[in-house]
DNA sequence: CGTATGACGAGCC
DNA sequence: AGGCTCGCCATAC
């Protein structure tokens, strides 16, 4: 069991996963959620529509130091989740850009060059 | 122990 | 295209 409330699990898989996605490409917050066994104590209709946000959380508390490429999370409609503006996701942007990963004039990414496929 | 806040995403207008 | 609503959780104070 490994989705909350055991959350400390939940958030190194998805660290692991985040620690496969090569320069270049970009994975959402939803496909991280979807490539996590389900948990078959929880409702699946409710993990689905959870884990996401699980996702997010796990996110926000990614441990530095451990060269976790954070900046290649995005959301699924190809855009930052940060406010935009912020130092934050300008500080997204450039990292991706640095990557040969465009943005266009409404700032999202071409999910369709771009999107990471999975795991091996 | 209550309360506020959040790196989501699908479904509806 | 863009602005809701919902889900009803985990964390930080």
């Amino acid at each position: 069991m490994f989705y909350p409330p055991n959350a400390k699990s939940f958030f190194e898989k998805v660290w692991d996963i985040v620690l496969q996605i090569p320069a270049g490409r970009v994975s959402s917050y939803g496909q991280i959620a979807s490539m996590i066994p389900p948990d078959e104590a929880m409702d699946p209709a409710q993990m689905r529509r959870l884990a996401p946000r699980w996702v997010g959380t796990a996110m926000r508390k990614t441990p530095r130091g451990k060269s976790i490429p954070w900046h290649r999370v995005i959301n699924s409609q190809g855009r930052i989740s940060f406010p935009a503006g912020s130092a934050q996701a300008d500080c997204q942007r450039r990292l991706l850009e640095q990557e040969g990963i465009a943005f266009d004039d409404s700032g999202k990414v071409n999910l369709r060059l771009h999107a990471w496929a999975g795991p091996d």
